[in-house]
DNA sequence: ACAGGAAAAGAACGATCGTGCTATAACTGA
DNA sequence: TCAGTTATAGCACGATCGTTCTTTTCCTGT
């Protein structure tokens, strides 16, 4: 990897933990200047607008989320098992982000009506994870864990239900009981799917 | 009512549908002028400074939320009438606004890491609700048509979870399914805590 | 109707925004 | 090592930010 990707991807690195604490468009470039250490028009070259910057993000996140998330489930065998893997990895995900995080639940409400790419992008990502979801689910199904008369998207929107609501929960009240919750919650809502 | 209070009643409100689409902290003083009609220096005038504006703003929406959410339901006879009530009034509430959405669920992930007094003031809110959620679940155990080994504070982060998918569903994906999706989530809970 | 006070506008402040252009510094392949 | 490329910094731009101060306009009580 030459100089230049190695700082892009550094920078993008800082950017993504910066933008889930204040924001796609919270985040300024001064701002991210100042974190990296780089000056303001240095750090720009490597973009091509904020709003280029902020698609870069996404995707860099996209390729983390599915390292850290999707792929530890896909390793595990179908059914209830990679269900569960899929949820715990998301909320390892969420909880280790020093602050702010996850990046894609804070983006979600921050551009739910600010039309544009950036918000096209994110909404295809959050239909991938949904479908994600879904698709999961659906092979604990076939594998006779779960009901066969379930309704796969709705249990995908609960399911994502209390990721939001474990973000809440954890980031905004600071609820120490806020693994405890999600988990009981989750656990229930298999109980009552089976 | 004097001139005065009139038109800070009329900035706020507009200044709180400003907040639901571009958040607290994105929203300018700049902004809110242009879509009063009025000076920036003339709608300034009226508050202390713009972290007294915002809390002013969240004033302003529990104030409204009272009315429109939590009166109807204290109207309507204790047990699961009334919290059915609360629920739908709260997504009549949700659904009403043009552009945003509920402001406390988009402010809850802007803020959640940014100390201040305005996420201070947003915590208090957001706790009154869910305490306010799972009080009125009180009285559907007391009456009894929940069962009454019910944990109510994990019922109200459950109904809580609800809201805040609903907003992502509508506001985000623009799901046209989005109002069935969480009156069935919500039925099911209820099927399940009885 | 007029005086006194409240409300709004005007103008300006230093700071920072996103974004260009130009020069210097650092890296890289021959 | 040296040329050529690439990466970074410096500097400046118009715009807008939150905020203050002064002036003008409007309202209100008598």
């Amino acid at each position: 990897m030459s100089k230049g990707d190695e700082t892009r991807h550094a920078i993008l690195t800082e950017a993504t933990a910066v933008a889930a604490k204040v924001g796609l468009t919270g985040m300024t470039i001064g701002q991210l200047a100042a974190h990296t250490g780089m000056s303001k028009s240095g750090l720009y070259a490597h973009f091509a607008s904020k709003e280029a910057l902020q698609l870069e993000i996404l995707r860099h996140t996209r390729e983390r989320f599915v390292d850290q998330v999707v792929r530890p489930a896909l390793q595990t065998p179908r059914g209830i098992a990679r269900l569960r893997v899929l949820f715990d990895a998301w909320v390892t995900w969420s909880e280790s982000m020093e602050e702010g995080g996850c990046l894609f639940v804070a983006a979600s409400s921050e551009l739910d009506d600010q039309p544009g790419p950036v918000r096209d992008a994110l909404v295809r990502d959050e239909r991938d994870w949904l479908e994600m979801i879904a698709t999961v689910a659906g092979t604990a199904v076939s594998e006779g864990e779960l009901r066969d008369d379930l309704d796969l998207e709705q249990f995908a929107y609960e399911v994502h239900a209390l990721t939001l609501a474990h973000q809440h929960a954890s980031r905004l009240l600071r609820d120490p009981k806020a693994l405890d919750r999600v988990h009981r919650a989750f656990d229930s809502l298999l109980t009552h799917s089976a």
